[in-house]
DNA sequence: AAACTTGCATAAAACGATTTATGTATGTAC
DNA sequence: GTACATACATAAATCGTTTTATGCAAGTTT
């Protein structure tokens, strides 16, 4: 299993009897040849097999033609494929088609800030930064280095910030509490995550003006993302003690998941007892028994528009901007009150 | 956002006042150098944030630190996230953590016989080819452009190679009709796929050949792994038509699943039924009702053995070898005949 | 005929490292 | 006092491209 030695602008110059200049400027469209001499440059390039060699081209470019992801909540759980959460696998895959469409190619890069890193992560072309907390140290390590990047949620810290997409949260979470409160629900119970980033920040609010406008009780509860089920499990004594309320909005799919076995276990089952909703659609939330209802980020759009922000900068083609997607609610069977 | 100037090798030679010789021996342990230069060097670069540019140093060396992974099955399906196989994320995810290990960093490859591929595809420094089909065009890419490998899975059209490591499919295949045997299974219907590969080949051998031991009929059928639910569904009628049998062992979790739903709409429920049991744990087969027996391969194991045997082949320390990982069976109630 | 364009092609510098080939002192052997 | 190691440091070549700066004809203008 030797290295063969690739084939060379240096070897096609030698058999095409031209300078390696005319090799390189035929190829790229660039310089005053003529296009006869083009033409036959590329043929002969073309009948050799050359491509011409990344790292090199990279060297002078300083464009490599990749760009980099950091999840940076599952830099927090340590785990890069957690069961349960299959939000950022699909943003990670979409982003990943996204990037080929404009022949770049991605590649995921965990914890940028500690411990050693590819050696290869300050050599891309930019990155995109998922769920950034606030005065995310990623990011503050990308401005450092002055390497183009985009967030995928606000950096609260950042507000002036003006390159992130981000899915359109406070109307995610009214649409979902308008659902519940016209299927009965008065009293909602929600349940947000610890992160301080924007996607927590942003329900939070929502939900608290709703519960405000509409004249309802707020009945707030938070558990660390990391803990998962477990943490949505631990929660359900504090709120029943509280009174049983007639729905559950759980940001996560994991603390819903674990909220509907411990309220199971209590023989608590939606939609007959409480009705569930929760933030982020997963696996665990169609397959479950009922299905839960929940928000549909739509990733695939989010990763399109990601991708394209940030390859617009990197091309120097766009300023910057923010841009807003809109999510889905997908109804299922644990917040229909005649199901 | 603009890209700052990084520090080069010639800023620290400069700063601390010898040549860039001086410089690159004393971080690389090379040279002549005295040691007490040699400290004095590290300091200064360590003060300035000296990090060598890893383009240049790849063109140099040849060797960039980045492992390619090619997930030939999913190049099938044309999609890099399917729901209901979470096999090759769980391997992906251990295959990047191991390379972790070893200072390297991950990239997945999408299909890298057609189609415009990343360009840095050939100047990584070695590729993980997970299922290869017999022959398999990858494979003999890899091989021409003198790319190290290894394959998880062994080329059937290669079966003089040395370089692969793979789950003991035979083994598994065995404990798992044993099993269902053990629970009173006497006519087995196993449901293999369609692709060409060591996996698909080695359990039919086994299921063959364990029929012909125990003196059971050999009721063998098959289903393209692109169709799958459907897939399995389809085949239901068959399987019914030709009498109804004590168990069914599908190779594939999505087949699996919908050969479930087919029978459940029939009024077949397993294990009451029938025993099922399948040849992938996934997220499906663990939260399913009931949960069905899967063949746990383990692939965080499969993943560190993988990358181990492609570094040590990738720096001369290891001619090659070749490695089997045996599986675990995981019983669960689909297969329980007094569950 | 000298002075400009135009059209085409190439030489050489640059990117940022690593590695090979050379020095230049200083000390030791004969 | 010449020859020969030894110890330490550097100059220059190299990796494979891209890009900038030159160069040389042939044709045009004055």
């Amino acid at each position: 299993m030797a290295r063969y030695p690739n084939v060379t602008i240096k070897d096609v110059a030698a058999r095409a009897g031209v300078s390696i200049t005319a090799v390189s400027h035929a190829l790229n469209d660039k310089g005053t040849l003529s296009e006869e001499t083009r033409e036959r440059i590329r043929g002969v390039a073309q009948s050799m097999g050359y491509q011409a060699d990344a790292l090199a081209r990279g060297l002078r470019r300083s464009q490599i033609g990749v760009i980099g992801i950091v999840l940076r909540p599952l830099d927090a759980l340590e785990n890069y494929s957690p069961p349960g959460v299959d939000y950022f696998l699909r943003f990670a895959g979409a982003a990943a088609v996204s990037t080929l469409d404009h022949g770049l190619s991605l590649m995921q890069v965990a914890d940028l800030v500690k411990g050693p890193v590819t050696p290869l992560a300050f050599s891309l072309d930019g990155y995109i930064v998922t769920d950034p907390v606030r005065d995310d140290p990623v990011v503050g390590l990308l401005e450092e280095r002055g390497i183009p990047y985009v967030t995928l949620g606000r950096d609260l810290g950042r507000p002036d910030a003006s390159n992130w997409v981000a899915s359109a949260d406070a109307d995610a979470a009214r649409m979902t509490l308008e659902h519940l409160h016209e299927q009965g629900a008065r009293t909602i119970v929600c349940v947000g995550g610890t992160d301080d980033n924007s996607w927590n920040a942003d329900v939070e609010i929502a939900y608290r003006d709703w519960c405000e406008r509409t004249d309802q009780p707020v009945r707030f509860l938070r558990s660390p993302e990391g803990l998962g089920e477990a943490g949505g499990r631990d929660l359900v004594p504090a709120i029943l003690d509280d009174g049983m309320p007639d729905a559950i909005y759980s940001v996560t799919g994991r603390h819903a998941a674990g909220i509907q076995e411990a309220m199971r276990e209590r023989g608590l089952v939606a939609p007959r007892d409480y009705l569930l909703a929760c933030g982020t659609d997963a696996d665990q939330t169609r397959t479950s028994d009922p299905p839960i209802t929940a928000i549909d980020l739509r990733p695939e759009i989010l990763a399109r528009e990601t991708v394209n922000l940030l390859v617009a900068i990197t091309r120097g083609e766009a300023p910057a901007g923010r841009r807003l997607v809109s999510s889905e609610l997908l109804v299922r069977r644990s917040s229909m009150r005649d199901g």
